[in-house]
Formats: C-alpha cells, sequence, structure tokens
DNA sequence: CCAGCAAGTCAACACCCGATTACAAAATAT
DNA sequence: ATATTTTGTAATCGGGTGTTGACTTGCTGG
C-alpha cells in the first residue's frame, strides 16, 4: 500500500509546465482576479511558493501562460473562401480539442488593469495581425478588428453570460448567421 | 465659516441615489470584483455601512445599480434602415451624453459568477428582446445576438483593450466598416 | 562519500475585502 | 416636550489575497 505511490521525482521544467497547464485552465474558467495562485497551485500539486520562485509573480505566471495559447493557426490554414464557415464551427462546437479557449481566457481577463497590456500586446501579434495580412482590399486592418469584435462577442454571450438563442425551427440558425457575416469582412473589398 | 457648509440633510432617498449613481461609474470602471464597497461609498460621500442596508449587499446593489442603464432606445429611435449607421456612431464617440456606458459596465462585470444572471437578465430584457421583435425575416433572435456581440465585441477590443486600427488613409473606417456589417445583419432576410 | 546547490516545504506577513454590530444623532409622531 | 422611529456613524469581525523568508530535502559533481 503505497500511501504516495511516486513522491514525484524533482524536475524543475516538469513542474513549470504543470504550473504552465494549471494556470492556463484556471485563468479561462476564473479570469485573472477570480484565479488564486493557491487554487493553480493545487491543481497543478505544487507548492503555491513556487508560482513566486518560477515567475516572479501572479502577474509573470499569467504573461507566461496565455499569450502562446492565442492563435488562430487552426481556422486560418487553408482558402480563405471558406474562413467564415470554419471559424464558427470553431466557435459553436463546445470545446477546441485542446480543452482551453483563449478568447474566452481573453475576455474572462479582461477587466483586470494588470492583465491587459499582456492581453492586447497578444491579441495584436497573434490574431489581428496574421489575419489582416491574409485579407485582402482596403482597410483589412480594421476587418480584420472587426472579425476579433465578432468572435470575442460571440463567446461573450454564448460561453460566459450563457445564452442560447436558438430558435426551434432553426437549430444551428446561429452558426450559419456568423459564418455569413464573418465571410462578408473576409470578401469586402 | 462654516467648516461643514450644509451638514447634508438626512435623506434617505437623496443617499440612495448617490449610491446607485456611484456604483454605476465604479462598477462601469473597474467591473464587477475590481469595484470595492468602500471606493463606492467613499464616492458618494456616503458611509460603508449604508450600503449594506439599503441594498442588502454588493451584489444587491449591483442588481439594483447596473440593469436600468441597459437600453438601446436612442438608437432604436427612427428607421431601421439608418439602425447600423447610428449604433456605430453611439460606439465610437468617446462617451454617451450619459457619462456611463452600458456595454462596457456589462463586459467588466461579466467575468463574476454573482453578475453573470443579473447581467443575462438584462441583457435579454433591454436589449436582445427589444431588437429583435423589430428585426423581420427569419433567424431574428439570432441576428440580434450576433448584433450584441459585434457591439460588446467592439467595446472590448477598443474601449477594454485599448485597440485603435485606424489606418492613416483612412481615419473613420473602423466606424464605417462597423456600421456596414450591423447594417448586413439587419437587413439580411 | 560528501559538500554544495537546486528544488520544494512551511508558516507567517501585511493587506484588502464584504458584512455586522452596537451606538449616536436627527427627524417625526404623540 | 417627550417618545419613537429613521438615518447615519464607528469599530470590528472573519476570511481571503499575493508574496516573502527561513528552513528542509533531495540530487549531483568532485
Amino acid at each position: 500500500m503505497s500511501e504516495t505511490p511516486p513522491p514525484r521525482k524533482r524536475d524543475a521544467s516538469a513542474t513549470t509546465e504543470a504550473i504552465l497547464t494549471a494556470a492556463r485552465a484556471v485563468f479561462t474558467e476564473k479570469g485573472y482576479d477570480g484565479a488564486g495562485t493557491r487554487e493553480i497551485a493545487e491543481r497543478a500539486q505544487v507548492n503555491v511558493a513556487l508560482i513566486s520562485r518560477y515567475f516572479g509573480s501572479k502577474e509573470g505566471l499569467f504573461a507566461a501562460a496565455v499569450p502562446p495559447m492565442m492563435t488562430l493557426d487552426a481556422v486560418m490554414a487553408g482558402e480563405m473562401s471558406g474562413f467564415g464557415a470554419r471559424l464558427a464551427a470553431s466557435l459553436t462546437q463546445k470545446t477546441a480539442k485542446t480543452g482551453f479557449d483563449p478568447m474566452l481566457a481573453l475576455l474572462r481577463a479582461a477587466s483586470s488593469p494588470e492583465a491587459v497590456p499582456i492581453l492586447r500586446q497578444a491579441l495584436q501579434a497573434q490574431v489581428l495581425r496574421p489575419l489582416a495580412t491574409r485579407l485582402e482590399g482596403p482597410n483589412a486592418l480594421e476587418r480584420a478588428a472587426l472579425i476579433g469584435a465578432l468572435v470575442v462577442g460571440f463567446d461573450l454571450l454564448t460561453r460566459v453570460l450563457g445564452l442560447t438563442a436558438t430558435t426551434a425551427d432553426a437549430p444551428d440558425g446561429l452558426e450559419r448567421t456568423l459564418a455569413k457575416s464573418v465571410q462578408a469582412l473576409v470578401d469586402q473589398r
């Protein structure tokens, strides 16, 4: 009967990775303020003080954990003619295969002053700029920003506020309407 | 030399109103978690305990303060053919004449579990439902929800994250692009 | 083998939060 | 004028936060 089966070998890189994974989950669920260092540490099965040791502070942990997960690579791959449909599909399916939702994390943390600069920079670099370069025609930056607004607003209404506006006669009407709006922004020129 | 010029007559309704006004400002600025009862009381020039007395709790104060300020009456008045332009204009001009931005308050408070049910109900009753009834054609509810998503996402990007995507050649390109997207959702049928 | 360093633990710190209590003062009714 | 109710005040409680420092434990190179 081993009460503590393997005493978890000492491995700095493994524990930092465990902290990062736990932090991504908790930040996504609770936002920046709502996530506590003790909770993150507990989920990572790690002592709280190690967060300060490895990341300096809670803010440092946030800066290390969240930006890397912000990427639209999956839906950006492929022809832009199907971008709206792919994006809408990736938003309406419950959770991405990774288990994390970067946009959800973004808007849950957006009200905390310390988190704002980190989120702004990550959003610019990982989402808006790459997307704008693939948009042809004028006002590419503005249209990319509006697509981002559509995505993040959609996530807010559905995932955070829990609005389910599916009428009986059109079960997936929301997804199709969303896809159409996004595609209109892509094709606009 | 009157040190305390008018000792502030005792008036329950006046103080509750002062608390409500201060609460709306602080909730809009800092969100639900970020807003402290002491700060609200201080801005209202009122003792902290009076919040508990008149509203029961911080959550009660939030429920009393925020929902009434959520209304799109101003931009909903008039022909629907100009709805997109009016909505976009009201979002891009720095602050509404009231000084409060209901959508901004919504998304700043959206990450706090206690605030979510209050916000959801207010958004449904004051914004989505009235808007949907004025939209002709199919999927009115879905289209209303998407307009809401566009509005709240736009506010998040511009006001919270501070993204200014105005390119040099198109100073108000953002507003026109936004108006076009909204109007497309209005006219779609 | 053991000194030295890295990795992890523990307890406490100083601070802020929302809510409650007991009390004083003003307004109103008797 | 006195009694009663309303309105406001002050101090405090219990709990939770991120962070720190001193300490212990395990690994590893000489």
